[in-house]
Parts: structure tokens; C-alpha cells; sequence
DNA sequence: CCACCTGTTATATCATGAATATAACAGGTG
DNA sequence: CACCTGTTATATTCATGATATAACAGGTGG
């Protein structure tokens, strides 16, 4: 469980622990059912304070990236059933972020080629390749 | 100059504010030398303080997107010249929102749809259309 | 010259939220 | 029963968003 806090940045540190871990289920780097560090051994390999782990689980539960179980803790749970719910989610932060890219003159083409060049590193954790 | 605000949002007012006024070049409301209310008619007009309206005046600024005139006041100037740099931007944020998509089920392809027809309706600001 | 507009700066206040700390609780495990 | 888990409660410190009042420098037009 690698994770990265730059504590120079403006963004809140139990946002950039969700952003994380999101991207870390994107990449498989966790996989569905894998469980988290507790909150307490979280903290203390970060180096932060128990509420801020408990507030970041707390917003990816409620997201529905990780569910509880009283036994083993906080797991990886990503089981999102309704498509139209998770496009209208994506979308208005999507409208924003290539309104920023229009105006800074990037084209449709060029956000094309950044999607699909994100995406399949996502997708494409060749293990031959890396 | 529509500007809608909602202060019941978790999102800060001069933000909500920076994103309007970006999706308003974006869909060419907003054109190339055009000038902005001033920073206390603006405030006025939506019913806030006069020193948020100035707070999303000077990061526009500083992003690139407006310039100050002593003799008019804030125009639009989107004069992105560093095409490089503007990737770059965009792409932080473009990785964490591809995360959370995939993450919520979603493919590439609908992702490359949904840029295709985020950005045709950027573009296309047909008169005839609408 | 003078009123009037522009953005900008300086203080000050208030509310909110982020992050911290200490403590306790309910539930499950060995 | 000790030990782990998440969760809740309370309090404090600090940063920031939003407000208010005030003043200043620069440009415009009567």
C-alpha cells in the first residue's frame, strides 16, 4: 500500500488519500476484496492523524469503492450497478475540464488521444511490459 | 453575463464563479476581448461580496484566461501559446476523473463518447441548431 | 480640476472546515 | 480477557472562504 501525500499542496490530504486509492483500484494495484490498512496502521505509516484515515474510508464508502466488514476491516468493494447514475457523475466534472482545455486551445482530437492513452494504461497492466 | 451560483454547494463561491466563466468561453459566450462586469457590478448583480468577485478575477488572470485593462477593466484573453504545458495541466486532472469512471464500470469507449459529444457541443454553437 | 469609474490593497471579523489530540464505545477474534 | 476493528464524541488549533469598511493609484469624461 504505497501512498504519496504532498502536505505542500492545497488539497485537502483526505482527498488526495481517496484520489489514491481510486487510482490504485484503476491500475490494479488493489484489487476487488483486498483489504486496507485499519485506519490506526494507515495513519501511522502516512504519519497523519486516525481522523483524517477514518474521514477518507468514511467518503469511499460512501462512494462505493469500499465496504466494512466487522472482522477484517475496510475492503476494496467496487460494485456499481447503475450505468446512467455513473455517467451523470463523470459528466459534470468532465464539462468543466474540457471547457479548461478548450480555451487553453487543446482540440477534440487532442483530448481523444489523452483519453484513450490514460485509459489503456489502466486497462493494459501488462505485467511483460513493466 | 448569466452567472448562476448555488450557495447551498460544498463548492466555494469564487470557484463555482472561475468554472462558470470558463464554460462560458468554452461555449462561446463569452468571445475573445470581451469585457467582464466589473468586479463590484458583477457583485452586485449576483448578490456577493465584492472581494470574491476579485478573488476569481486575479486567479482567471493568473491562469490565462483574462486580462485587465486600467482603461476598461477585466476583457477575455484565452492566449495559450505553450500547448505542452496545457497538457499537462489538463492531464492530472484528466487521470483521477478516468480512475473514478473506470472505477464505476465505465469503458473507454463510453468515455471517448462522452469527450466526442461534450466537445461537439463546445464547438458546434450553431445558430441555426439553437 | 473634479467627480466617477476601474482594479488593487489593507485590516478586521465571522463561520466553516481541515487536521490534530485524547478518549471512549460496540463488535468480532483468538 | 486482551486485542484488534470501525465509529463516535468532544475539544483545540489553524487555514480559508466570505463578509465589511476603507482607502489608494490610474484612467475617463464633463
Amino acid at each position: 500500500m504505497l501512498i504519496e501525500i504532498d502536505f505542500s499542496s492545497d488539497e485537502a490530504i483526505y482527498q488526495q488519500l481517496c484520489n489514491q486509492i481510486i487510482l490504485a483500484i484503476a491500475t490494479s494495484r488493489l484489487s476487488d476484496g483486498e483489504v486496507l490498512p485499519s485506519v490506526r496502521q494507515m495513519a501511522d505509516e502516512i504519519g497523519i492523524n486516525m481522523h483524517t484515515v477514518n474521514k477518507a474510508y468514511t467518503i469511499l464508502r460512501q462512494e462505493g469503492f469500499v465496504k466494512v466488514d466487522r472482522r477484517r476491516g475496510a475492503f476494496i468493494s467496487v460494485t456499481e450497478r447503475n450505468r446512467e447514475r455513473a455517467l451523470r457523475l463523470v459528466e459534470k466534472d468532465m464539462r468543466i475540464l474540457l471547457a479548461e482545455a478548450r480555451c487553453r486551445g487543446l482540440s477534440k482530437q487532442d483530448m481523444l488521444m489523452l483519453v484513450d492513452r490514460i485509459y489503456d494504461e489502466y486497462d493494459g497492466v501488462r505485467i511483460d511490459d513493466q
